[in-house]
DNA sequence: CCAAAAGTGTTTCGTATACACCCATGT
DNA sequence: ACATGGGTGTATACGAAACACTTTTGG
């Protein structure tokens, strides 16, 4: 472990990916080449910050060394600064053998991180740690206060999804309208009427069709659509755009 | 000052006041007993935090000095970490000079505050910091990155107050609508309907109307309410609330 | 009686909701 | 032909927005 890392402040991601049914989570072992899922060591990816480095950028470097992935979405959603989040007797001693550092007390940055799931390659490091995709209705015990975390950053997409367009970095480039929905329904937790929601995406300009065809099915193939930045954004300047 | 100060971490507030026309933020002199309002040296209230502090208790430590009011409402809305936020040949300088502390990058958590401007009584602290009240609408130019901080505050809680009852804070225990509505303008800096605007508040079960009317003006007396924060409280559970 | 702010209703329009059947494709 | 999900329209209810005058009080 780098001995230029800062021993006061870490970062800590709630990673989201959905698999076409289920939003889920990415965890990993507390140690590396550990038994898959060992009971009671699992945890967020995060670490020490670097001496000098902002803040997402340490997010930024977890995260692309666990999948491979480069510019992915993350936003920051708290701070989690409790003196005694880290137990003085176990975690702490940890961290101090791991790091090689004098740590005393860490606080922790949070940030939730938007993944296209399928796009999430196997890495050294994802091997090494185990990362696996949990359900986030069923998250298993995580070491530090990592479950309440995880926690804070569900329910802060749950009340985000509603109005900035995170679903679009959950979903492939080229989606149907009714993945879109089944997004939506994962992550609220409850069931949209299909017509009305099929009506209320069509009218925003910022999704567009495309003369596209899913293949592959065994059914009626669905029409592809794709997300426009460009004009969500110009829309977003006067008007504040709600999604749903 | 003390040698107990954290050197890597502090907080700073942007302070909220209504006067019943304009909103309004508290500034400070960078030190204390100089000319009042020296140009280039004003800043929000903030400080170091204490080791082993949370960040909110140091938030509130800062404005309970500053105000001589306790339960001040308090929220965190972001953090700045970029490493050349404090320019190393003078604001460093200067925070070393003051605190004593070999301090080489400090990472500030900003916290929103709202009070009823007509508690705060002048204390010790903001005579000697010459405390004063600027519209949000002109603010001047401020130490380190505190135009920014400030700024982010200001969207922060021009997206919070359509949410949350944060008006209430603002306003005194007994209030009437119109002065409730002056605030929603000064805040969102629009024009409301005042029918529409009643309407809308008249139906919230938690905006309890007394029978009781202003005295001393001179015109005709309005009627009082107050905010029930149980009703409210009961509602949210379940149902979100949106207050506009 | 005058100034100043408080208080009050109705109409119109657009959006949200509820609801059930036929369609296109692959096997 | 059948199974599977894709795709469509209408009627009703509710809330948002626009709009101007009368009332009450203190001075």
């Amino acid at each position: 472990m780098p001995a230029h890392l800062n021993p006061h402040i870490s970062v800590d991601c709630v990673v989201f990916g959905f698999d076409g049914n289920e939003l889920k989570v990415l965890l990993i072992n507390r140690d590396p080449s550990e038994n898959p899922a060992q009971s009671g060591k699992l945890k967020l990816p995060g670490d020490l910050i670097i001496h000098g480095e902002v803040l997402i950028d340490a997010a930024d470097r977890v995260l692309t060394e666990l999948t491979g992935l480069h510019n992915i979405y993350l936003k920051q959603f708290g701070i989690f600064d409790d003196p005694f989040r880290l137990k003085p007797s176990f975690d702490l001693d940890w961290l101090r053998k791991r790091s090689g550092l004098r740590v005393e007390r860490v606080i922790t940055v949070a940030y939730y991180s938007l993944i296209k799931i399928d796009q999430s390659l196997p890495t050294d490091l994802s091997i090494a740690y185990n990362a696996r995709w949990y359900p986030c209705t069923s998250i298993p015990p995580l070491i530090f206060d990592h479950n309440r975390i995880a926690d804070r950053g569900l329910e802060t997409i749950r009340r985000e999804i509603l109005i900035e367009p995170l679903c679009f970095e959950l979903l492939p480039e080229k989606f149907t309208l009714n993945q879109l929905q089944r997004l939506y329904e994962a992550i609220l937790g409850c069931s949209l009427d299909n017509r009305n929601f099929r009506k209320k995406i069509q009218r925003l300009p910022y999704i567009v069709p495309l003369n596209e065809r899913q293949n592959g099915v065994p059914h009626k193939p669905a029409r592809l659509h794709v997300f426009n930045n460009k004009k969500y954004t110009l829309l977003k300047k006067d008007h504040n755009v709600f999604i749903l």
